[in-house]
DNA sequence: GTGGTCTAGACCACC
DNA sequence: GTGGTCTAGACCACG
């Protein structure tokens, strides 16, 4: 298992700023307990196809934010996070996407169940997106 | 009637980009009818607070993507738009927020359930934000 | 080897549009491979004198004609261009300014003869200007 | 009769310059001799579909070149023109449009046979042309 | 009044 | 170093 991180080139999102959000989510979720050591530089640098400044970068942000604690010539490990600081981070990075689709739905004069039902749409072709992806050849899908 | 265009200058996305998006989806919706006048590019500069070059910029993008149409000397109208791209169009740009809004969810390990709870919460604070703006001397309106 | 522009100032044709229509034959022409690092924004601006951004501008919409294609902090590079779409447009430039020219000789009733008589002299005259800056210090070249 | 003004609207040149070029060249090819009144300014503006602010620019300036020469609520009418400027002014505007033709095929690489054949090519086109508009339905076509 | 072009210079993202 | 965005203000073309 490695850090899944998804870049879109054509963003206008920065490209340090999507691979901070991500890896801000990977740790916050808990999926990376407290001293797991992460990536290098160089190695995450070259997972995700950008220079080694661009992702130094990143780690000096999340350590800045506390997340992170790099150790000279050893590594950069995931600090101590408060639980109520971790609940709190996982559940906003959702809420502002969430919040930031409404806006654009509202914007085009959806209404709510619209809205609703639209999100259910994604949730069904990431399920079944996930569902190939797991048993390429497979029939015993999971409908979680 | 005036074009609401929030911009959030701490954003990481450009504000041509951020302009464009919220003024692609307003003439998309269908707001404002083939022909109709835009706001001129000093007025939407001042209005937004950011530089006619950078209205400027906008409104090539939009006309390069055929949505508006300008005339020297004149102003910048709304073009003819196919119903069917309309749609198409209207409805991406609800897509596309709603996909990068359940990434972020699934990424944090939160439910498809819990997901969809959270778009509920978030409509539910619009429509009371909302309410409290169309009757801010608290008559009956909102029902908390 | 380097990019021959030659602007007239005076002119009522916009600099980004005289500055395209040059690079635009000039990569056309085949003389930049596909991959050629194109000059950066700031030495053409300043090989032009012109301002930074007007050269941004001729770079962004030959990008968008696909003729170029820039990468961030890396440079901006000729694109693969179809063998034919370049013949096209290295033939229609041409044809264009001859027929504008043809426009202007026939509307004062010069007649087709001396039409092709004054081309040749202009030819005439470009050849024997290569000639002497070729050949400056008057070796053989010329044979006016 | 009356004056062919041809505008292309998406021209980088200006409108009221398109339009003194092409005025100009009619004038000063002799098809209206010293003393023709030419069409009021607002007829010329219906005619070319631009405002009377646009063309009453372009008698300005002729008038300031002394082509032409304006009676207060009489018209507008053409001015006395030496021969010899007129032959100059005749050539030039030929030759300059043939110089400008000449470097774009220069530099896309075009051979002096090639340039000269274009042209040919053009006037072929352009004799075919005025031979089917003339002649719509019949057969006697001129050959020049 | 409108849109169209251009400048000089700034700061940021990225290699 | 590269390209990308943005500003404040100027002048021109056009109605």
């Amino acid at each position: 298992m490695w850090i899944p991180i998804q870049l879109n080139e054509h963003s206008a999102e920065p490209l340090y700023h999507q691979i901070e959000v991500q890896l801000r989510a990977f740790i916050v979720s808990g999926q990376m307990p407290e001293g797991t050591m992460l990536p290098s530089i160089r190695e995450l640098a070259q997972l995700t196809k950008c220079s080694v400044i661009t992702v130094r970068r990143v780690y000096q942000d999340l350590e800045n934010e506390g997340l992170i604690r790099t150790r000279q010539g050893t590594g950069t490990f995931v600090a101590k996070v408060e639980d109520e600081a971790r609940d709190r981070q996982r559940r906003n990075a959702v809420m502002e996407a969430l919040e930031s689709a409404v806006d654009a739905g509202l914007r085009v004069h959806f209404g709510e169940d619209e809205i609703v039902e639209m999100l259910q749409e994604v949730l069904r072709s990431r399920r079944e997106a996930d569902a190939s992806a797991a048993a390429p050849g497979g029939e015993e899908a999971q409908h979680d």
